[in-house]
DNA sequence: TCGAATTTGTGCGTATGTATC
DNA sequence: GGATACATACGCACAAATTCG
């Protein structure tokens, strides 16, 4: 019985690997074109391009059109913290994440008030299909470059008339959720955050300056008042090779 | 200036998104044969590939080798709570996960004493590489079905001479890592885990039935006793078709 | 029981598009 | 604008799995 050999593409990879571990190309280093590398290697361009892909969807290396495969820069993820203690009064959940990774943290929003609510966004809130909802769209920041993507939906008939209908407008600018609502008198009590894996799409890449199918946690959170009625509701993208998420859980008995 | 149309594989992908969408196929009905499909919109076998590839990818087709692609069944996700209250003396966690959404949980496992740290494990207990550990590898069930995997690790040292040191065996067998430590005296205080995007290895994919590189959700999980340090780590893998990750967070202000 | 036909999955080449220098 | 390099689309050949006579 014939003992079967890895394909070749497979064989290529692990040279490559081999050759960036042994800093033969540092952080940053243009590799060699495909032509010459499978020349080198006696193999076809298709096949350097596979084993290619393979270590860039494993974030080891980084293809820029037009000018070449590069060795990955190893940066510093941010490191998010999910839990009870997040929430402070006065201070922005973001912010305080930034400033423990020694970071200097900051967003980018647009609020469109009075957009009519599709149809998940309104099973999560709880309201009809169509109600009017304020969408605000956020692009977090980390020494000025995009980190982290958001898109918020509150409803409107809970915040509308008040001051803190535009959540980065009025007085109450960029206090969050849940100090926002504390101003016009409803308490949150809880979060629900429903992380999921996939893709990043071409535009959240192009958006966050990553990759084109680099992996990305998509978060689903809604804050819950102490009544049980959703108050806002999110969808977070947080894409894997920039952040980390970690969520503090105390354990009571 | 020609305005650019899609390519053909995109169309094909549109076009069985539709005939899906329109019940044309039900959930677990066979598509026909790429020969035919290409046939019909006088395509390529290749070009229904890459639109059939795509649409494997978004969770909406199922391809079995020899045997045809079929449209995915929609099964029921597991609800997995992570919360606060998540852990109850005398009960599993993953038991009162099962029992919520009405099905019957159970798991496999097999420990091994005595083994050797890997330095990430290490690291995440805070003790030397190559000191003893006590792992166990588990693997839940949903009715019977894989539906997600576990590794944990616990100090050998911790644990070892007591009657807990085998977390699926003796009199505390699958009472969880709380109430085992509670029994040697250990109280766990909190649980910190990070979850991480990435796509299943063709192991995971074998062991949890679902296709080769579908998306899961893997989770470094460790339990920290009041004095700080860490009693167990675990890594878990979460097929994202399979099941749904809650973290519930209680806002204090 | 076994082998042939069918179908999906994989590997790799070529042509073309597009970004960069 | 030309040269270079990566990105995309598509085709062919073959392997692996399944089904069926």
């Amino acid at each position: 019985m014939p003992e079967q050999q890895p394909p070749p593409y497979l064989r290529i990879a692990d040279e490559l690997r081999r050759r960036i571990a042994e800093r033969e190309w540092e952080p940053g280093d243009r590799l060699p074109s495909r032509a010459q590398i499978g020349q080198e290697y006696g193999v076809g361009e298709n096949v350097v391009r596979r084993a290619q892909e393979l270590l860039i969807s494993q974030g080891a290396l980084e293809g820029r059109a037009g000018s070449g495969t590069f060795v990955a820069e190893l940066r510093q993820r941010v490191r998010m913290v999910r839990s009870a203690a997040r929430e402070q009064p006065g201070g922005s959940p973001f912010r305080a994440d930034m400033k423990a990774v020694g970071r200097n943290g900051g967003w980018e929003s647009r609020t469109d008030a009075k957009v009519p609510a599709p149809a998940e966004i309104a099973a999560r809130l709880g309201i009809g299909e169509g109600e009017l909802c304020v969408r605000t769209v956020y692009e977090f920041l980390a020494d000025g470059r995009p980190v982290q993507l958001s898109t918020s939906w509150e409803p409107y008939d809970l915040t509308g008339g008040t001051l803190v209908v535009l959540p980065e407008g009025g007085p109450h600018a960029g206090a969050g959720v849940v100090n926002r609502m504390a101003e016009i008198g409803v308490t949150v009590s809880h979060a629900v955050e429903q992380p999921e894996p996939r893709q990043a799409t071409a535009e959240e890449a192009s958006l966050l300056g990553i990759q084109k199918a680099a992996f990305v946690t998509h978060i689903r959170r809604t804050y819950y008042s102490d009544q049980g009625r959703p108050v806002e509701t999110a969808d977070i993208v947080v894409p894997a090779g920039l952040c980390e998420i970690v969520y503090e859980i105390p354990i009571s008995r």
